[in-house]
DNA sequence: TATCTTTACGGGCACGTGCCCGTAAATTCT
DNA sequence: AGAATTTACGGGCACGTGCCCGTAAAGATA
């Protein structure tokens, strides 16, 4: 078993074309000294072998190191979730560092709209040549981007979106299926003349991010002609006494809520209240499968998660920058993650 | 961005052992011709260093090529399950061809047990040094594996497993839990006093796998301590006019029936009869992200499907083998895929 | 002791590409 | 026309590893 010996790529173009190697090579990176000529005659034999540069020699035979940032926030008390896409940050490292793929992850406070305006001006200060980054604050990423287009450096953005910014590629959850699918599964055993609770708990962040989920959730409804009365109620608080002073009120106001959908990760929190208060009754679905979640639908408290592979987004991410900036390769702009549905039964399997 | 000239790897352990690099090379590869001596001395340098082998570099400079055989069921009229597999063992090949990796893929007849015997065969006879192969037939796949453990030839089970037989890994559902997952979506809405059917369409092949479904599909009900009455049938012929004369005199002699489990990807036969003969109320659930399935779970006589990505099964089944072949890297025997839940709502987003 | 065999190692080319450096030839400038 | 500059290209080393071949030194045999 032994490779074909027949002069492979570089030297057989030069060979076709009565060059040298290095005159090919010229063209192939379209540089300077070059003439018109020779030019035309390498790409057509070039185009005639369809002649795909070999990686290993090319990456052993480079000295550039390519640096790719990624930012993202940090793990909080609050939450575990990043550590999933941080994971697939990791992963896609260590699968490409031999390539001279260098990557390096830069964290932010989720709930400190400073703390990502300072770390995006230390990304930009560094020289890297490609950026993956949770877009969290969005007239912050509007600069960021802007930055990024003037110095020509590709970006990804993960996990939620901010349309037209010209980022190089979206990789993350569609946001209104997302919804859609929720309201499914919420209503897939409710009484019509029950309520349905909408609950949105965050501190102002990604509001774009919320507000499409609702519309999906909202869609279904009206897609099928079924006007549920829906409730809904925004905690500014993500405290767990906040939370629940405004759960008790919304619940003492109506008295017949048979379901609530909680548009992010937080689901564990009002997961809390519901048990505490005794009103387990309720389904209760919401986002991503982190490790509080995850104990409520052991229990029982909570009914389904809905959750996107942040670890694949992770990976997917950096190797979109890695096929752009390495392989040259054209990269899809938008890349929607699965829809995928967790429940007490399968959750042991779930791969993030 | 200069990669760090620091002389590295090989030659650096050579300089450190004040030998040359290829006696470093010999012990790298425990080829004779070393004296003990050095040897205990190269290996506490390559400890020391926590030597990495140039992954790049070592196959760029290898002439030996890896060949690797896949060998699934062919594509039939019957279903196009298998198209996934390929795609995925045919993405995994584009990914390791540069590493001098090559895989060649064999399709045998799933009704045909001598074709699966040839094409085994066949394989054995080729030069391979891993072999991929979704084992439908127990006995011929056990002296399969015989064979591959006389020349040490790793193999990986794709899709259903056989235990004992010392695979290199399998890859594939955890079918016990899948069941387990049908019985819990299937009953989520469903009256206390109906039947429950459950259905197994085949040719007598794969009994295992049945098997476990539906062990997992009636521990769901042990579980809970639900006694449900529950109707089984065998159809050994998969063409629709078999399967709907069965299923008519099943559902004749069981007027109750409020829900249907197939244990297979056939569920879109059964969704036609449902259709056919007006019984879509009968809830309906089974396996596999086939085209046929798909187009009845938009018309909602599918409730639900379970699937397990079968193109991340081709996949990871060609990388388990370039892990063990080409990095020499450990690779996990039991590879579970995630049981995942697709309905009309979120199928479109679904990745196998 | 002279010849043959084995052991233990070093030298060096090859893999395909990147890229620096050198230089005839062509062009422009005095 | 001669000098200076620019253009267009070739030679060749380097990247880290695999592996063939050659050879001193040590040991075995006559």
């Amino acid at each position: 078993m032994k490779k074909e010996s027949t002069s492979q790529g570089v030297k057989e173009i030069a060979r076709r074309a009565n060059v040298s190697t290095a005159t090919v090579d010229r063209v192939l990176h379209n540089r300077t000294g070059v003439s018109e000529k020779t030019k035309k005659r390498i790409n057509e034999i070039i185009k005639e072998l369809d002649y795909q540069p070999n990686l290993l020699a090319s990456r052993l035979a480079s000295k550039k190191i390519i640096s790719i940032a990624a930012v993202i926030p940090k793990v909080s008390e609050e939450t575990n979730f990043w550590e999933a896409p941080l994971r697939g940050v990791k992963r896609a490292e260590a699968e490409i560092k031999q390539y001279g793929v260098h990557t390096q992850v830069f964290f932010f406070d989720l709930n400190d709209k400073d703390s990502f305006s300072s770390t995006i001006a230390e990304v930009l200060r560094g020289d890297f040549q490609g950026v993956l980054i949770s877009p969290s604050y969005i007239e912050e990423t509007k600069k960021f981007a802007a930055q990024c287009a003037e110095r020509k450096i590709p970006f990804v953005f993960l996990d939620s979106d901010i349309p037209d910014l010209h980022s190089l590629s979206y990789i993350g959850p569609h946001l209104f299926k997302s919804g859609y699918v929720g309201a499914k599964l919420l209503t897939y055993r409710l009484d019509r003349n029950k309520k349905i609770l909408i609950i949105n708990i965050s501190k102002e962040i990604d509001n774009f991010n919320y507000q499409k989920i609702e519309e999906g959730f909202r869609g279904y409804f009206a897609d099928r002609g079924q006007p549920m009365e829906i409730v809904r109620i925004d905690i500014r608080e993500t405290d767990y006494q906040s939370v629940a002073r405004h759960l008790t009120y919304v619940f003492h106001l109506n008295k017949d809520i048979g379901a609530a959908f909680v548009t992010n990760s937080r689901v564990h929190t009002v997961a809390s209240f519901l048990k505490n208060s005794h009103r387990t009754h309720v389904s209760l679905i919401g986002f991503d499968f982190v490790t509080e979640n995850v104990s409520y639908l052991e229990n029982n408290v909570i009914d389904f998660l809905i959750c996107h592979r942040p670890e694949e987004q992770g990976y997917r991410g950096i190797m979109a920058l890695y096929q752009k900036l390495v392989v040259n390769a054209p990269v899809s702009k938008l890349s929607y993650m699965p829809i995928d549905i967790v429940t007490k039964e399968n959750y042991e399997f779930y791969q993030n």
